[in-house]
DNA sequence: CTGGATCCTGGGTGATACTG
DNA sequence: CAGTATCACCCAGGATCCAG
């Protein structure tokens, strides 16, 4: 199933923002998809230097779960040793206004501290400039 | 800890879209945040008619959890019969284009049909689907 | 280099029953 | 009405070893 965790009962339609974040689902695909808007085509190891604490096994399981959305393609070249080349689709790349929302309003209201995250709030900032 | 499955080691800083996608993990929160950003303020039962398929447990805790982050705002009447109204704090609100930006992609690249997402490329929709 | 196969576990999620 | 308490399941996700 390309649905990792949406059980496809959800709700009914008419949500398209949990349609949307079905196919965002699972710990690295925002990463991932980010990583690929940033820089086009990707090897594999380029992804994974890219994302340091994700594992052989759940990059290759995201990206194909990606691939199957139809969000990425995966070209093989037949060569040693192995070359696997990773790229948006068109579809893919149309989430490019997403994940610019998301990664917008990570800068504007998170603070990432030694891989901690904490938040930010609007009023804070604005009140430490006012006042 | 508020991040149910963030393990906050995930990456170095650097990936706001990792962090805002974190905030909205969780099978309901999205819709949610789009309930409360469309109807302003709901109470419990209000939201749970909104959200069908969500049971009153995981209603509750998406509810707890999204009010630890600071997204929304809890208010208790003590009247009999109780009552308890939801709402976005400044924070939450300011999620509103990251929620549009989801459910305008949603609207345009998925089909929801008796509960099931069918992806729909830009293209088929342009071009008769030939295949 | 790019994975596949396997084992394991944490906790997210659901179902149900109960309460002020 | 708005939750809490419990039990149980499943699977996302990590670790490790193996393979072409």
């Amino acid at each position: 199933m390309s649905k990792p965790r949406a059980k496809l009962t959800d709700n009914f339609p008419g949500c398209p923002v949990e349609s949307t974040l079905s196919f965002l689902d699972g710990k690295w695909k925002g990463v991932i998809l980010y990583h690929l808007l940033q820089d086009g085509t990707l090897r594999f190891n380029e992804l994974r230097r890219r994302i340091p604490a994700v594992t052989q096994r759940m990059l290759t399981k995201q990206l194909r779960e990606l691939e199957e959305a139809g969000l990425l393609s995966r070209t093989v070249f037949p060569v040693v040793p192995p070359r696997v080349d990773y790229a948006l689709t068109p579809i893919g790349r149309s989430l490019e206004p997403v994940i610019a929302a998301l990664r917008l309003w990570g800068k504007e209201h998170v603070i990432c501290e030694n891989g901690r995250k904490y938040m930010v709030m609007p009023e804070e900032k604005a009140a430490s400039k006012a006042a």
